[in-house]
DNA sequence: CCGTACATACGTACCGGTCAGTAACATTGT
DNA sequence: ACAATGTTACTGACCGGTACGTATGTACGG
């Protein structure tokens, strides 16, 4: 809504970041490292370089400020998947093996912990909690499109395949995190591979 | 340690709990249910009836009770998947099945939390975290346990099966505590079964 | 060209509550 | 007597959140 760059857009390089963004930098970057209950909002802030009154004018509430990091996650998440999905056109089995050999690749980094998703609503439980709401809705669309995936692909129980390309993806994001390099994670791709192949001949 | 039982077996039918059980029973409850960061000592005391020096006593500290949560939760874990293993003895492939239809089950319930040693590995991402390494070994130990399972099978590539397997069940746990009943960890044995038949072929 | 009125954006200082952990002492049961 | 437990009160740090004052720019009337 208060949104208007007028004209300042070319000239000037570096737009002036307000303090939201920075505030919304610093939480995506502290929240998905050493988790969200672990990060208190001082910290934001004194890392962001503002203050917490100007924390609490952008976001509502820790919780909502959590959401928001989520929301920013869910964007680059589905850019990556869309991304593997956009390189082969028309042959959605090679789009997710393609999909797979990169989780698989980001899971062995060492200071990879996991996805944003995931973790936060292991640490939300609570059922209507802003940040878990961000992440069940990521997770009931990954699995549509899993499914509808297998669908394309031809399996024989399409809904079976794309539950089970869910499990091994959701599998590789704990173990990527739990095992480091040399872990299960690195296995992903070959798996879901032998999946697929299992699930199409009729 | 410091465990001995003496005369006191027969005759009281109630042993009379020390506070320490009972810490640890209310701890192993609420952590599960609520996680480990989100539950503070007082709420543990509260609810056990105790008083905090007696925690402090029996555990030197919050991390060290939430390791000994884990212990425990450890054993029970390795009882219920060594009791999947010894109905169907010298039957690897059976068993695992076995193993996973129950999980696949308990995943579904609508109170189901996830894995007590995963989430907490979520929670704390910090290495050498005493909840952590206890976390890290049960997990280490399990693929250890699937991959020598998928070489009894005879599987071609025995590690990229076992590690395949712990996959999906790292993916059911998970998936389990999001999308709760109907949700793609009902798939799991199925998953199982097609990605051991898969990979036994030569 | 000035003055003022208003909105935006930010900081200082503070709130009550809860966190994990402890010191000192009283009570109980064997 | 001894060991385990309870009682009470406390610490210092941190939690999420807020009341209130301040700087800056900008629009508009004279």
């Amino acid at each position: 809504m208060p949104s208007d760059n007028k004209i300042e857009a070319s000239l000037s390089a570096a737009p002036a970041p307000k303090a939201a963004d920075k505030i919304l930098d610093v939480a995506r970057d502290l929240f998905y490292r050493e988790g969200i209950r672990a990060i208190g909002v001082d910290e934001i802030v004194k890392r962001a370089g503002v203050t917490k009154p100007s924390l609490y004018r952008s976001f509502p509430s820790k919780d909502e400020l959590a959401a928001s990091y989520l929301r920013k996650y869910d964007l680059e998440f589905w850019e990556r998947f869309d991304e593997a999905v956009a390189t082969h056109p028309g042959d959605p089995r090679t789009q997710i093996i393609a999909f797979l050999t990169r989780v698989g690749k980001r899971t062995q980094k060492p200071d990879y912990r996991g996805c944003g998703m995931t973790n936060a609503a292991v640490e939300y439980p609570e059922r209507g909690h802003p940040a878990r709401v961000v992440s069940e809705n990521n997770k009931i669309e990954l699995r549509r499109r899993l499914r509808a995936m297998a669908a394309a692909m031809g399996a024989a129980d399409s809904d079976t395949l794309g539950d089970g390309l869910l499990l091994l993806i959701e599998g590789a994001y704990i173990s990527g995190q739990l095992f480091g390099l040399g872990g299960p994670a690195a296995a992903v791709a070959r798996n879901a591979d032998l999946l697929i192949e299992a699930s199409l001949k009729k």
